[in-house]
DNA sequence: TGCGCATATATCCAGCGTGGATATATTGGC
DNA sequence: GCCAATATATCCACGCTGGATATATGCGCA
């Protein structure tokens, strides 16, 4: 299950929402509006998605393959049946990488200017 | 000629033209043209400034303050009649240290996930 | 001389991602 | 019984982007 550097390079720049999606899904699997809460606490607060941004991007990572629905759902006695639930594939954590690793660059360029000091 | 952390705050996130257009200023003064070329060279040819992204996003920087057109021109005798002259402001200098310190708490809380390994 | 390419700026269109509003339905506290 | 929180889904308007197009000058080369 590996992935040629251009299958995972073409998804690049990831849109903001997915890439935080995919680090809320990084712990475990999540439900739309869990991962909703959990990147406004991840965040401070700072970004709080909106509904049309997460179940939009969630559908469309599901058509990329960078999320699944996986069949079994968690603890069935405190579960809530109108949720669903979503995965990460080894595709979504390759791509989730490779973006990581692109912002990194980034900041790096924006240091090697000058403009920016080392740490704050 | 300080800025409040809110007026700073407001222009993030960042349009990724903006950023790498502030980066290609910050080391002197520089034509529209010049900086389609810089962030080419810098980026490794990985982004390529399309004309309508490159002199849109530069007119709104000029409406935000994050850019100026400075009356002097670098040696006139070399000069080209054509072009227009960017430079950074104390502004967009704060502006984009704001946005690439926001892209770094973005790396720290990739890291966080254990989704991506430290360092390639 | 003329052709094409690089330089240089500017405008237009289509497409995508986003926030916010709206809709629907269920659960829990007061 | 009422309101807020939970949970998903769809719609609209806006902003950013790439790519195409337009215009004009300068340079190399056949």
């Amino acid at each position: 299950m590996s992935h040629t550097h251009d299958e995972v390079q073409g998804f690049l720049p990831l849109p903001a929402a997915t890439l935080h999606i995919l680090m809320a899904l990084a712990e475990g699997d999540r439900h739309g509006y869990a991962i909703i809460q959990d990147v406004a606490e991840r965040t401070g607060g700072r970004l709080r998605l909106s509904p049309g941004t997460l179940y939009r991007s969630v559908q469309r990572m599901l058509d990329q393959g960078l999320i699944t629905e996986p069949r079994t759902r968690p603890a069935p006695e405190l579960d809530d049946e109108r949720r669903r639930y979503y995965r990460l594939t080894s595709l979504g954590m390759a791509v989730a990488r490779a973006e990581a690793g692109r912002l990194e660059d980034l900041v790096r360029m924006a240091r090697a200017t000058g403009l920016v000091p080392r740490k704050a």
